[in-house]
DNA sequence: CCTACATGCTACAGTTACTGTAGGAGCAAG
DNA sequence: CTTGCTCCTACAGTAACTGTAGCATGTAGG
């Protein structure tokens, strides 16, 4: 078929490693793809698409269990979009919960590294710190 | 000896999972125990010590092979602390690049979100997001 | 003294999302 | 005909644990 190619120009017009596609489909978000008479794996417009979906959700930072729940989902085009509202909001939960603990870490880091002016490491701010939890401002 | 402890007192202690001492110990950053008659580990204040180093420096986010620097670097109070600093201001510009990173998600999950007012999936301005590189603002 | 139950031990599998490598085959160009 | 590119499978490695199986030991209660 005219229209088909192989996974290296999937691979460049997704900007996504060969053996990644490859791991995709081993792990089924990437449907098994049909070989030509090689034994080569043949893709068209639609796994391209898939794959970009799939790609951009990892952007966004998904995990391939929500992308493969919500490739499921974009196949129900009639359902009502609560399902993928869930995910998504849960999702934006998560990454808030890490950008506060990040922030908490930034914090600490911060104040270690402007207090420490000592010399030598008997003396280094850094290392006190780690050491004696209760000079640890941020954390509980 | 009187003051020596098993692995469940320091996993109490220090709020660590027994496996987890047990791991640090294979991997290195905490030393081979020394083993009562009936094989149990024993531990002192000095493991203690180590230990709450380690589970702090984690808690802050270093990586176990900086902590493993880190704690050689402590047994050396003579040396000026500067690679103590490397270290530190090296991972607190890495926490600083995911903040950065997880942010442009959270706007552009926001986004998605808030977009979509769609009553079914066919018109889940996420979904439609999610497939189409091109409607998402932040990610290049 | 016997029986639970808690704690300890080793060894190994599983997690997440890939990435890298070994070893080999097919195909086009020079 | 050889070089080099792409493709294939299969497997190991990454980070930092966590969980489980199967067994030994220690302790408290009856």
């Amino acid at each position: 078929m005219a229209q088909d190619f192989m996974i290296g120009e999937l691979s460049k017009r997704t900007d996504t490693k060969v053996q990644t596609i490859r791991y995709y489909e081993e792990i089924g978000v990437m449907p098994k793809a049909i070989r030509a008479d090689n034994n080569r794996r043949l893709y068209n417009e639609t796994h391209l698409e898939r794959l970009t979906f799939i790609r951009h959700s990892r952007e966004l930072g998904f995990s391939l269990d929500d992308i493969r729940n919500l490739l499921e989902l974009s196949d129900q085009p009639d359902k009502p979009c609560e399902e993928v509202d869930t995910i998504a909001r849960g999702h934006l939960k998560e990454v808030e919960r890490k950008i506060a603990a990040l922030q908490v870490m930034q914090t600490e880091l911060k104040r270690m590294i402007t207090n420490c002016s000592g010399e030598t490491i008997s003396d280094c701010r850094i290392i006190k710190v780690l050491a004696d939890h209760s000079l640890c401002q941020e954390l509980g």
